[in-house]
DNA sequence: TCCTAAATAAGAATAATTATTATTTAAAAT
DNA sequence: ATTTTAAATAATAATTATTCTTATTTAGGA
C-alpha cells in the first residue's frame, strides 16, 4: 500500500503542478508521517536520502500542497505550524505533555456538530470549516496487572 | 460597569501576584478589548497613557495572566498568538478575510459536544479542554433593500 | 536536443517571541 | 515612615519560525 514516487508524480501533474523531485519527496514523506510534522521535521526526515533539498523549499512546497488541498495546516499553542496529509475535516487530540497530535476518528461527533450548526445557522457568517481540538494529556499506558 | 484600577489590584493580590502598574494596566486593557488582541496590539493601546511599559513586559504579563487563569491564548492560522480575557471554554468564529475573531455564544452546542464526549470517553486520554473554531467569512453587511 | 518559464538552493531578511541584565519598585519588616 | 530585599521592569540582545531575494538549475514542451 505504499504510495510510490510515480503515484505522486501523476497526482501532481493531474493538478497542473510541475512535478519535481523535492515536491514528490516532501509529499511522500508527509504521507508517511501520521504524526503531524512541522516543516523542520519533514526537512530533517528527508536529509538522509535527499540532502540537497533546502528548508525554504520544504516551506514553499508544504504551502503549495495546502493551496492545492493535498495537505492542511494544524496549529497548536506552540509557535510552529504543523502539517497533515489529511485534508477532510477531522478532530484532533492534542497532548499538552508530549505535544503529540493524534487524529480522533469520530464521524458521529463531527456530524452532530455539523448538523447542529447547519440547522441553526450563524448570522452574517459563511462557514467554511469546523476545527475541533481536544486538549489534554495522553495517559501513560501502564499494562494493568 | 468599568473595572477599576483597584478592582484589578485586589484581584491580583488575591491570587498572590504582586500588583504593579504595568500588570494592572495590561490586564485592564485586555479586559476592554473584546476582539482578541495580540501582545503587540495591547502594547500599542497602552502607549498613550503609559509610554514606559515595554513590549517584553506585555508578553510576560500576558503569560502570567494565562498561567493564573485570568486570560487565555487564542491561536489561528496566523503566526501570532492572540489573547482573550475570557477563560471559560467558548466557541470562536474566525473570519479568514478580516482576521477578526468573534465569540460565538452557544451553550447548547458546547454542552452537546461536552456531553457526547463525556458519555463516550476517549481511551487513554485525560481531556482538559475543548476548542472549537468555526472558520469562514463574515458577510459584508449590506442593508437589504 | 533546445528553450524557457518555473523551481530551487543558499543565504539574507523579517516578525514574533524569549532571554539577559542592570535598574527600579512593591510590599514586607523594621 | 524608613529600610530592606526579592521580584519586576526596561532596554536591548538573542532566538526561532518563516519568508524573501537572487543566481542557478531543471522540468517539460517545442
Ligand atoms: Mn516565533
Ligand atoms: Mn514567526
Ligand atoms: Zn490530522
Ligand atoms: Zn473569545
Amino acid at each position: 500500500m505504499e504510495v510510490t514516487f510515480s503515484d505522486i508524480q501523476s497526482k501532481l501533474r493531474e493538478l497542473g503542478i510541475k512535478s519535481t523531485i523535492p515536491r514528490v519527496v516532501i509529499y511522500q514523506h508527509l504521507l508517511k508521517f501520521n504524526r503531524h510534522p512541522s516543516a523542520e521535521e519533514i526537512h530533517v526526515s528527508i536529509q538522509k536520502k535527499y540532502p540537497g533539498v533546502s528548508l525554504a523549499t520544504v516551506y514553499k512546497t508544504l504551502d503549495l500542497l495546502v493551496q492545492n488541498h493535498l495537505a492542511s495546516k494544524v496549529v497548536t499553542d506552540e509557535d510552529k505550524v504543523r502539517y497533515d496529509a489529511r485534508t477532510e475535516s477531522h478532530i484532533h487530540l492534542y497532548c499538552e505533555k508530549t505535544k503529540k497530535i493524534m487524529d480522533y476518528e469520530d464521524d458521529v461527533l463531527e456530524q452532530l456538530i455539523r448538523n447542529y450548526i447547519e440547522k441553526k445557522g450563524i448570522p452574517n457568517f459563511d462557514l467554511t470549516g469546523i476545527q475541533l481540538n481536544l486538549k489534554g494529556q495522553s495517559k501513560t499506558l501502564k499494562k494493568q496487572q
